[in-house]
DNA sequence: TAGATGTATCATGCATTGCAAGGTACCTGA
DNA sequence: TCAGGTACCTTGCAATGCATGATACATCTA
């Protein structure tokens, strides 16, 4: 199981990426990012990072009734949430090569 | 640059790791992550985190003279670190490919 | 001799963020 | 009727990176 100091500043990424390639819901998104491999993500987890990108116009939401529940609200990305996902994008791979060059590396004593 | 909140949880298992290939001090440590590609990490950073790693055992400390400033405090792994190092590269892998698996996947309204 | 620079350590308090726990409310099927 | 699934949200805690500041040794230069 990913430990959650590890998922700090992953998941807001990760949610934009889930709503660009498909207009959706935060019960939803909690359902894929388990489906994706994050493991169980808390909805008190998830509902204030939607917030968060609601206030910072990152997405906006739109609600629509369901047939099986509650109404949804489905969001989408905005311009700005565009942007935002690509900078996540850009960040996530100097993290990864960062990584994987120190891991990648062998024993410098060798 | 690597913002913050993605180096949470990631840099108590990259310090092991540079301290497993090599025994090394916190300064140098600091360095190594620079050349790493992580950028600048501060030293309010750093030497917490080996001050945690030390309580929990997972690293030993040696004193030495050096000869160009204070003495520096060596550290090498203990068996716990190596167990934790393991488990910290098993969970790596693990948000590495669930990120990857989000992302690789292309857009789902095509 | 004085001061700047680089080396080397550590402590304090803040900001951010994931999460546990709890609350509300709708719908379906047993 | 009531249990379970769907769907939303809030509050307060815990962990961790970092800014800031302090201490101190060694070397080089003015």
């Amino acid at each position: 199981m990913i430990p959650t100091q590890m998922l700090k500043g992953m998941l807001e990424g990760c949610i934009l990426e889930i709503i660009r390639k498909q207009e959706t819901y935060a019960y939803e998104i909690s359902k894929l990012l388990e489906e994706y491999g994050f493991g169980e993500i808390s909805e008190g987890t998830i509902y204030p990072i939607i917030l968060r990108l609601q206030k910072s116009e990152l997405v906006k939401a739109t609600v629509r009734d369901s047939n099986s529940g509650p109404k949804r609200k489905y969001y989408r990305l905005t311009e700005k949430g565009t942007v935002s996902l690509n900078e996540f994008k850009d960040n996530w791979n100097e993290l990864e090569h960062a990584i994987n060059h120190l891991f990648t590396g062998g024993n410098e004593d060798a």
